[in-house]
DNA sequence: TCCATTATTGCCCTCGGTGCCAATACGGTG
DNA sequence: CACCGTATTGGCACCGAGGGCAATAATGGA
């Protein structure tokens, strides 16, 4: 990404931390791990790690942010004559498409982010994010702020319905994703066709937060 | 709820420390607001209020394990001649109706819980226990296993659908929350009916978590 | 009064995270 | 080669949350 500039050139990179610290956390688990021994392990001073990612919790996301914009993309992508539930679904099953050579890592990574109570609080926190690009998408389909309540429960439904199946799919190896998230957004459909009647009534703006 | 028995007496309660901390997170806000501050405008020593609480982030949620109990039991209690759907929009109703002279209180605890970056996160956490008891109401109703993934997926649709009625209800100081739950709940009937044909296929329990 | 019981408290430690500043490793210029 | 601007690194001190442990205080009862 980052050209040539001028400076002190980074001595490692995201890729090699992430991979150190997972071997530690599948060796003593997330909360034995230190940040101290993940440094030291990397090569790089404690201080250093902060500046890489922002809190050990960030540590095991990998690629989210990218991601999340490659799924804004992909819905603004959308052709409009698909219905907005086919669209998410779509776009859903985008974001959550690994290279068949990687599922045993991210399976390993998804285990970690779901079994760990500290990183099932930390991912509210992406989780919102993730949500809120759903609900601009539904919102922008039907004319409505992305603050409006219907955008923001399709958002939220969305979610559940992907880490129901996500949850699935790690406790039964021989599950695929794309299908459990298939039949799990089979539901969304209901959401959106019904209240697609209610749209007219535009209401006011929330508060935002 | 616990008798006189001996030993030395608790020197204040959870309903005291709450009022305090409250004030103290209306004035600086919940992050600038240090654990010390609150045990000393309590009165008790720093430890202390950690044998009160098990975390700063507890601080808010008062009393939700009781509630949870009740949910639990108020479910349990439900005629079998209505259907799933209904009994679990009426439970929820229950688990979240407030005395009308608390509702500005409830108001103000909510919001900090929904508007706090850190209390959103540790919110997931509480919100597992709740998502697993309606997961175990489903299931015992469809005899399925609370880790089948239709109980759980109806567990998370639920929670989500609450928590948009809730988020709607704390912005817009006019609508009321049972009417706002009712709304989205409505929705929950579909997942319910839906998938009640699926039900015959009873699948091998889930590894649990 | 002495005892068993329970709550409070202080002390010390670990760990995650931040602010600050100096040291370091480049690429480019004279 | 010496020098310079730049960006990253790393050391250090500091804060706040949380836990382990042992001492101590306050009660009711024998």
């Amino acid at each position: 990404m980052r050209k040539k500039g001028p400076g002190r050139p980074p001595v490692t990179t995201h890729a090699l931390i992430e991979e150190i610290a997972f071997r530690l956390f599948d060796e003593q688990g997330f909360d034995n791990t230190t940040v101290e021994q993940i440094a030291d392990a990397a090569g790089i001073a404690r201080r250093t790690l902060f500046r890489y990612y922002p809190s050990k919790n960030d540590i095991p996301w990998g690629q989210f942010d990218e991601s999340l914009r490659h799924l804004a993309q992909h819905l603004r992508e959308m052709p409009t004559d698909v219905s907005t539930a086919e669209a998410v679904q779509e776009s859903v099953k985008a974001f959550n498409h690994v290279d068949p050579a990687a599922v045993e890592q991210h399976r390993r990574r998804m285990r970690l982010l779901m079994n760990t109570p500290a990183l099932q609080a930390h991912a509210t926190l992406r989780h919102g994010a993730w949500r809120a690009v759903i609900a601009s998408y539904v919102a922008q389909r039907h004319g409505m702020s992305p603050d409006d309540l219907h955008p923001r429960t399709i958002g939220r439904v969305a979610l559940a319905l992907a880490l129901s199946a996500y949850q699935q799919w790690l406790e039964d190896e021989q599950t695929s994703l794309p299908g459990l998230l298939d039949e799990a957004f089979a539901a969304l459909h209901h959401h959106l066709d019904d209240q697609r009647a209610v749209i007219p009534e535009r209401r006011a703006a929330g508060t935002g937060q």
